[in-house]
DNA sequence: TATTGTTATACTCTATAACTATA
DNA sequence: TATAGTTATAGAGTATAACAATA
């Protein structure tokens, strides 16, 4: 006979669903962005920025787990939608800190709505009780968890 | 001042942590095959194989949400390996009918075995009762979801 | 000499389009 | 004519390596 659902098969396990549901996630929750000419690399590097203040590139880079130069290309984009704006540090001159714009912030707002209405569909089939308990376990996971790495679906 | 975690910010969202954990479970399960010369995708077709029985290579296509060319790719690469079988089907024979092989098998049986090593890893954290919470609710979600969609991290 | 940002280049993944063979 | 598989080609995304400015 063959394995039932969540037995012993590659199918059940959490590292697999978690795979294929976050690779959902995404490309749905790219789909409600990119009106806006962002996509979801953008929005972790501005929420990068929200949550730690300022920030130069190489500090995005190691947070975001991102070779430098693709900082470089994401803050451009950025910079040219008045999302951020890149000042010199003015005791190390080498140092570009971006900081998001009022632009910005209203930006991150719209997207961050945007993610909450998704929520609402991906957990429409849960009872009230499981979307409770996943997000408080979404939340324990995502806390040392490295903001960001790359990663292909399954 | 500031949100606070999990408040009305992007990174307080279901999408956003999936999103982010899904990459990460991906890389880190991605590290865990590469010595059978085996990527996620190769094991989301072997997994949709021992799922369904046969099935040929646009069916699997179907199914994963991939182009046709890229299931011809993977199935090369899985019958150089010995994990699947091609077979032309006598009724049709314009349809390769893949089945698994007993090689494949096995290597799908370690392959599960690694992705349930690496749950141990990604949810040492969580008290018992959270793993179980866990497990049943990402049940639920991916039941209706498509096999696989790609997508990038955040 | 070491570090920050930048540019140039290459690599991986995947899709689209053209082609072959069967139907 | 339409469909399954294949091959050829192109695009997106990202990393690596070489380079310029500053320390």
């Amino acid at each position: 006979m063959h394995e039932a659902e969540g037995g012993s098969g590659l199918a059940g396990t959490v590292a697999y669903r978690l795979g294929v549901l976050g690779a959902l996630a995404n490309t749905r929750f790219a789909a409600r962005i990119e009106p806006y000419d962002l996509k979801p690399r953008h929005l972790a590097l501005m929420t990068a920025l929200d949550a730690g203040r300022v920030a130069s590139q190489q500090d995005l880079a190691v947070r975001l787990g991102v070779a430098p130069s693709l900082v470089v290309a994401l803050a451009d984009h950025l910079e040219s939608l008045g999302a951020v704006a890149r000042t010199r540090d003015a005791r190390d001159r080498r140092r570009q800190v971006l900081v998001l714009t009022g632009h910005g912030r209203e930006l991150l707002g719209v997207c961050a709505a945007a993610a909450r209405e998704l929520d609402e569909e991906l957990t429409a089939a849960l009872p009230a009780g499981d979307r409770a308990a996943l997000d408080r376990v979404l939340a324990a996971l995502t806390s040392d968890a490295p903001a960001v790495e790359p990663g292909d679906a399954p």
